[in-house]
DNA sequence: CTAAATGCAAAGCATTTGCAAATAT
DNA sequence: ATATTTGCAAATGCTTTGCATTTAG
């Protein structure tokens, strides 16, 4: 995937430091604020947790970002891709993207609310397969 | 709505301050822990903010409140009551309860995902019929 | 009487800000 | 060449903790 256009598309300038937070969110799919500071110490050993807050704001803020925010975790990442809900791992904290008939749920919503409703955020917790075990 | 039972059947002593915060959040239904020590002032000039968070931290380990993390918003707190899920307007920032088929959604995200799933948050956002004038 | 709750001040984290030096375009 | 980004240190803000005093049961 080309991380230089993405980013420029979203007038970012390309860092070396950006590039590995954008692979290192691609690769994980969710990732929180310390675990990324943490996976991005080997190869940028002075990166200031500063840095990491102004970048990954600035990218919530051009919505090449997306915050999740979890029932009794910290937040985490994720780069913007086609709506979807999430669940989450109570016990491993294992998080999972789902295709909902989102939609349908949407509707549902604005009849009961008469709110014109146009996001929505969906996280079920539970336990994923491996914990069930 | 008797408080003070309500208290006492979750082991929380009965102080004029929780029976104060319980009140409150009857009344709002949704509140941010600043707006409640707003609205506690009046009757309890000397209340800190640090009994305020050891109480709703103490109340929702009992489960006798919920905390809403909500996007873009700092988080409410409600009564527990029957699962529900919620609309935010992003403009006045109103909070609605709606009852959503939430059984068929939930069976919906467990075969989608095969996790266990037992909790579901779901939060709408959008434009309340005032704000949409 | 005992255990729990309150209120204050201090401590602890998470996040943001200011600024000088480095870097991208 | 200019504007942006980085990284450090300091500042801010939210939440928790410790402790002495008060209060509930």
């Amino acid at each position: 995937m080309d991380y230089i256009a993405i980013l420029q598309n979203h007038n970012l300038k390309v860092t070396p430091q950006r590039l590995e937070i954008v692979d290192i969110l691609h690769k994980n799919g969710h990732i929180n604020i310390d675990d990324l500071y943490k996976a991005l110490q080997s190869k940028f050993p002075s990166l200031s947790l500063a840095t990491i807050y102004k970048n990954i704001n600035k990218m919530c803020d051009k919505s090449f970002l997306i915050e999740l925010k979890i029932p009794d975790q910290k937040n985490v990442y994720e780069l913007t891709k086609k709506e979807h809900s999430h669940v989450v791992c109570s016990k491993c904290n294992a998080i999972m993207d789902i295709n909902l008939d989102t939609l349908s749920i949407l509707n549902q919503a604005k009849e009961l609310s008469h709110y014109n409703l146009d996001k929505s955020s969906i996280i079920f917790n539970g336990l994923c397969p491996k914990c069930l075990d």
